[in-house]
RNA sequence: GGCAGCGUAGCUCAGUUGGUGAGAGCGCCGGAUUCAUAACCCGGAGGUCGGCAGUUCAAAUCUGCCCGCUGCUACCA
């Protein structure tokens, strides 16, 4: 029986365009997903927007037209960055889409069963013209036409203290069940500093959670409860559900969910809480990422350093920004991007690394050989190139399995650091003035450690693993890691090589 | 304010329970080489291990204080 995995992002929420941030969650799951599939798994791979809620009804009527018809606008962007960048989703997900409000209800009506759900008032500073509550803290001070101080909300509007009818969630309730949760599977929340603040949190004390809003209308209906629609919140974190094929659906529990580290009080607190309350299975780690901020920086309109993640992609590539993402920076941890460092770090690893090794071996066989692979035989620090090999592909599959994803390309790079080394200490070049039989030995022994190197970085650039993988003779069945010990039969003719990662020079 | 974490070569970071002269990658400089995408290979320079004071025969590694940064959280107004 295949081994299943179900793996989700965040959905985005599309009330601007698409960032480097959801470039940066997108490729970075992807990539989990590419390697659970080569690793043997069936995988389902949810991602999507989430696209109710009041700010999105605002600015759908900003722009004069019906909330449907704006996200329709508004998640397309998503849509096509996704594709535009290779993520390998099986479905994206909207949360407008009609099986998922349905589901929604049924998931309330779970809750409500468990008697989770009352009645009771929602407090705050409202104001009218934003139809939005606002903290105490967001407030400004001003003054009224009268010199009196008021305090307005940021957008310079009046407040009124206001009180509204709401459903409650019981969260209070949960407290020491996700203590609980957190004591047995200390895993559930990564990386761990995250769990500790879970844990602080929630040590803390929780109050029960407002999960019904009637101010504005854009949500999901309460299920027999006319006027509310449902917390944005709840209507959200469903979305993981649904995406599963239902309430009961066949591919949940959640195997990952891939989110930033903003939202993980969210997917660490209230969704086990939800679930809980609703008698369902709770996903098995929630794993929250960093920022990838622009030379340090938030990207910001005054400070003019927003970036469009499909201009980058469109300029370097795709898989130059992809391996710089998951390469540069430590997964789980801020991390940072900016012209020289994405070229000068492929050009390193790529160019100078994966792509050289390939041609300078490939072209050597393709000049003596006349393309004909040869077979794979001893020589002086074969053993020790496979040694090494063996090491490393083993520290590559710890740290992917433990989701250290830049842990797991270090350790590819090692294995290109150690054939290079194997192939100018071996300097085959040498040996097709003296020693033929030697020299193809070489570089049959060269070509295959190529080999499980491209392999293994399938999942972080598919397109040109795959280029390698053809000018390597690797049939397309022999490219799972079940695999990894299948070398291409000596006598495979190969193709004529080229570069498939041109160095980058400031002339581009 | 509380809790947690961090501050080590230009950059990003490793550094088990304190103990050979403090490391890696990238960048930089030099050498060698020519199969290869002026790449690869070898070597080198460069660090008061945030600061101060302690504990110890011995501290980047322990303790205290200080400075700076980050995250979570609370509160005042």
């Amino acid at each position: 029986m295949t081994k299943r995995y179900y793996i989700t992002t965040a959905i985005a929420y599309p009330n601007g365009r698409p960032h480097m941030g959801h470039a940066y969650e997108a490729i970075a799951t992807d990539a989990i997903a590419r390697f659970k599939r080569l690793d043997g798994h069936d995988v389902r791979f949810l991602t999507g927007t989430d696209e109710h809620g009041l700010k999105i009804a605002q600015a759908a009527r900003a722009a004069g037209v019906e909330p449907r018809d704006y996200v329709n606008g508004t998640s397309q962007p998503f849509i096509d960055l996704d594709r535009q960048l290779g993520i390998s989703f099986d479905r994206f997900i909207r949360t407008t889409d009609d099986d998922h409000k349905a589901l929604c209800q049924e998931l309330w009506r779970r809750i409500a069963a468990k008697g989770d759900m009352y009645l009771g008032r929602y407090e705050g500073w409202y104001s009218v013209r934003d139809e939005a509550y606002y903290d105490d803290a967001e407030l400004v001070a001003a003054e009224d036409a009268q010199g009196q101080p008021v305090k307005l909300s940021p957008q310079g509007t009046p407040v009124e203290w206001t009180i509204e009818e709401s459903w409650f969630f019981k969260l209070s309730a949960y407290a020491q069940p996700l203590l609980d949760l957190y004591a047995a599977n200390p895993d559930f929340v990564a990386p761990v500093s995250r769990l500790n603040e879970m844990r602080a949190f929630v040590a803390g004390g929780l109050s029960d959670l407002s999960v019904s809003r009637t101010s504005f209308d854009w949500g999901v209906p309460v299920p027999d409860a006319p006027g509310h629609v449902m917390y944005v919140w709840l209507d959200a974190l469903a979305n993981y559900l649904t995406g599963a094929g239902g309430i009961d659906g066949e591919w949940w529990p959640a195997d990952l969910h891939v989110i930033g580290k903003d939202v993980v009080r969210f997917h660490a607190v209230y969704w086990p809480a939800f679930l809980m309350s609703a008698g369902i299975a709770l996903p098995k780690k929630v794993f929250g990422h960093g920022f990838v901020l622009n030379r340090g920086e938030k990207m910001s309109k005054s400070v003019g350093n927003v970036v469009d993640p499909g201009d980058m992609a469109d300029r370097f590539g795709v898989d130059r920004l992809r391996w710089f993402l998951l390469r540069e920076v430590a997964f789980g941890e801020d991390g940072s991007y900016s012209d020289e460092a994405i070229i000068e770090r492929t050009n390193a690893d790529l160019a100078n690394g994966i792509g050289n090794l390939a041609q300078r071996a490939l072209s050597m066989v393709a000049k003596n050989l006349g393309g004909v692979l040869p077979a794979p035989g001893p020589y002086d620090g074969v053993e020790a190139l496979s040694d090494s090999i063996t090491a490393l592909t083993e520290a590559y599959f710890a740290a992917m399995n433990g989701l250290q994803l830049h842990r797991g390309l270090e350790a590819v790079m090692g294995m290109v650091s150690a054939t290079n080394g194997f192939f100018a200490e071996a300097a085959p070049w040498k040996l097709a003035k003296t020693d033929t039989d030697a020299m193809a030995r070489v570089l049959a022994v060269t070509l295959d450690a190529t080999r499980r190197i491209v392999l293994l970085v399938q999942p972080f650039m598919p397109d040109s693993a795959t280029a390698l993988l053809d000018q390597l003779g690797v049939a397309a069945e022999a490219r799972c890691f079940g695999a990894l010990d299948t070398v291409v039969a000596a006598g495979t003719q190969l193709p004529a090589p080229t570069g498939v990662f041109p160095r980058w020079s400031e002339a581009a």
